[in-house]
DNA sequence: ATCCTGTGGC
DNA sequence: GCCACGGGAT
């Protein structure tokens, strides 16, 4: 199968089986990069909700850029992976005093961004051809086309890359995948086989990033005195710009 | 027990 | 290149 092919039939397979995601429905660059800073390493299912309230709260990126770190960090709770609302919130101070990055070497100058999320948001936001490549979208084009990146064809970056992640979240799983419901199966030298699970995650129960959470959480209930807190784990949380100390407390930053 | 739309520090 | 970084769902 070209890759002519497969951009073919993903996005006929997308027009009918794609889902209706609340972030597709803007190309506002801030909205988008709030989607995909949520979405690095999170479920789709569980950020909808918060992409949403999220947007309600903060529309733009000035608005962001007004709220204290607190609030933002607050915010945050539940989503994981912390250290993302520090960056957010700094890249919402840069876009609002800096602009709209017109490239993907502009957006990489926002801390948060890295090569996938740039191109990301240069394809959905800007409408730019190219295809950012996430293990999902990696996944699909090494099964069917034994390569690792993928050139759309002119004016279908954008939908080809949502059609992509559709077709890596619901159809070529990474374990076992669904071939009989994907649109390249019948030319796809992968078809019918299974996977193995490649990693393995230390446990979480006991875990330093366990105790990193917890005491995360107490921050975002109220101050704490620094003796009542391992000074460890704080200090692991003041070097990611999540907690500060004032005096003999340890609070959220400003 | 295993999976999940990455980034940054070293 | 390797590692730390969350937490919920299945």
């Amino acid at each position: 199968m070209t890759p002519e092919q497969l951009a073919d039939r993903v996005l006929s397979w997308y027009a009918a089986h794609g889902r209706d995601l609340p972030w597709r429905h803007t190309r506002d660059p801030y909205a988008i990069l709030v989607s995909e800073v949520m979405l690095q390493q999170t479920q789709v299912d569980r950020v909808i909700e918060r992409w949403t309230a999220w947007l309600e709260r903060w529309p733009t990126a000035a608005d962001l850029a007004a709220a204290t770190r607190a609030d933002v960090i607050a915010a945050w709770q539940g989503l994981g992976y912390n250290r993302r609302a520090v960056a957010l919130h700094e890249a919402a101070r840069m876009l609002a005093e800096q602009g709209i990055p017109q490239d993907q070497a502009g957006w990489r100058a926002l801390p948060g961004v890295g090569p996938y999320t740039a191109a990301a948001i240069c394809a959905l936001a800007l409408d730019h051809d190219v295809v950012p490549i996430d293990v999902n979208v990696q996944r699909i084009l090494e099964r069917a086309l034994g390569a690792t990146t993928i050139e759309p064809p002119t004016g279908k970056g954008h939908d080809l890359t949502q059609a992509l992640f559709d077709v890596g979240a619901t159809l070529c799983l990474a374990r076992i995948p669904r071939c009989e419901a994907c649109p390249l199966a019948s030319d796809c030298p992968s078809r019918g086989q299974r996977y193995e699970p490649q990693r393995k995650q230390s446990r979480f129960e006991g875990s330093r990033r366990q105790a990193r959470g917890q005491l995360l959480d107490r921050l975002r209930q109220a101050p704490i005195r620094f003796v009542d807190c391992d000074a460890e784990i704080a200090a692991l949380l003041i070097k990611d710009g999540l907690a500060e100390r004032r005096g003999s407390m340890l609070t959220l930053p400003q």
